[in-house]
DNA sequence: GACATTAGTGACCGAGTGTGACTAATTCGC
DNA sequence: GCGAATTAGTCACACTCGGTCACTAATGTC
């Protein structure tokens, strides 16, 4: 994050305004990272680009650059940001002039990133890790962004393995279960949860256990997905928000 | 429409271009409509803005300007393509230069709408609808988002009652169903559809019966959705794609 | 060795769903 | 008028899935 090249931040305003000003960029790509943190979801900050307002924390966020695919963009801002890759990242939700930007731009784009757990913030302080419950105050449009991301990566936890990439190759049942209930928030039960992995075909034993102190040693296991159900159900009237 | 202000358009590019240029927009909102037609859904396309390519299709779009939100911006392209509201819209996706825009706009955001069936596109032969398996060629981004738009319908369905702004206040089972067969492209079991309909208590019988030409006549109904389900429900893998 | 702790499984129950067959009420053709 | 065709609506059966509790298994701690 702090070697983000200030000649990137301003685009879409000529360059040649006759008094000084604020360079302000017209369309922002923001970055929601998450991490699982000791049983909780924590979301990466970074010190506010703004030199006057350096005591606030913002999402970490660059200018688009037109010749640059959005993707590309998010990418390459959470790499700035926290020096390692995300895992993974998904579109989450475009917003204007809604919502204040910290940055003042017009429009900006919100991108959700998933990091493995324990990465460590890069040195420096100018980047943390914040629980989703102990967000300092954050711009309006930022504080939009987070609460549609989560929504976003409980909705995505459905649809895609979101989860296995959190984790290292081979995993313990009960440390995939974690996982999930991190991102989801919430506790799962321990029977369900095997039966519904298990009939999904997603994971392979493989013939190694580790013990983690006390208690019966876990067998690992592999992501290994196997089949695919076609899925074709009915309507689901039940779930209607 | 374009009458967006030059000095915003070119971003990242210098805007000292000598010669005369089209005058192009950075940020566009493109707005993909959908509605049922006499059991395929069609989408609403309007000829190129374009003056040289006036036999080519496209999306209905317009620049984003940066003191109107977004899906404000959404409705009025859906207003002006259509003459009328849609009657539900939601964001779908912002894209950039993966895939090349019509109006050559460096990003764009993606509007999907709903439209009740039998709404007519405006005369004069502007716009017009075309089944999803018959649009005409588009330009990439377009395309794109056409596809885009569908899959977040589809997902939508199981997660708002938006199926029943298409239809009249009173409607019958038998034309609820349709549309969301219409929706989803596939058939459904009537007795299914219907025991999870009342399992869901989303419509309420009232005292008519209305007779389409031949059978038995059909009950009427009103939306009217009595209880909220809390819906805490186990992890789906069976659904990972 | 008793106990706490974690891993893993089996069995029951109730809710939800796919399916086919059935009844009900109307129009159409003769 | 009457039966066939057509559409509406329900019932019953089998099966799946998910929540839950109870149990066994294997380890560390005291």
């Amino acid at each position: 994050m702090r070697d983000r090249p200030q000649t990137s931040a301003p685009a879409g305003r000529p360059a040649v305004a006759a008094r000084p000003v604020i360079r302000r960029a017209l369309l922002s790509v923001d970055v929601v990272l998450f991490t699982p943190h000791s049983r909780r979801l924590t979301v990466l900050l970074v010190r506010a680009t703004d030199p006057r307002a350096r005591e606030r924390w913002e999402l970490p966020w660059d200018a688009a650059r037109s010749d640059e695919p959005l993707d590309v963009a998010a990418a390459r801002v959470a790499r700035s940001a926290l020096g390692a890759g995300a895992a993974w990242t998904r579109q989450v939700v475009a917003s204007g002039s809604e919502h204040r930007h910290p940055g003042e731009t017009e429009f900006s784009i919100a991108y959700l990133g998933l990091v493995a757990a324990g990465t460590p913030p890069p040195v420096g302080g100018e980047a943390s890790w914040f629980p989703l419950d102990e967000l300092p105050p954050l711009a309006p449009r930022h504080r939009a962004m987070v609460d549609s991301a989560l929504s976003m990566l409980r909705l995505e936890l459905d649809q895609s393995p979101v989860a296995f990439r959190l984790l290292p190759p081979t995993f313990t049942l009960s440390q995939l279960q974690e996982v999930y209930e991190v991102l989801l928030g919430r506790k799962l039960h321990k029977a369900s949860f095997r039966r519904a992995l298990h009939a999904a075909w997603l994971v392979e034993p493989i013939d190694e256990w580790r013990s983690e102190g006390r208690g019966r040693p876990a067998q690992l296991f592999r992501y290994a997905p196997k089949k695919r159900r076609s899925g074709r159900r009915g309507v689901r009237f039940d779930l209607l928000g």
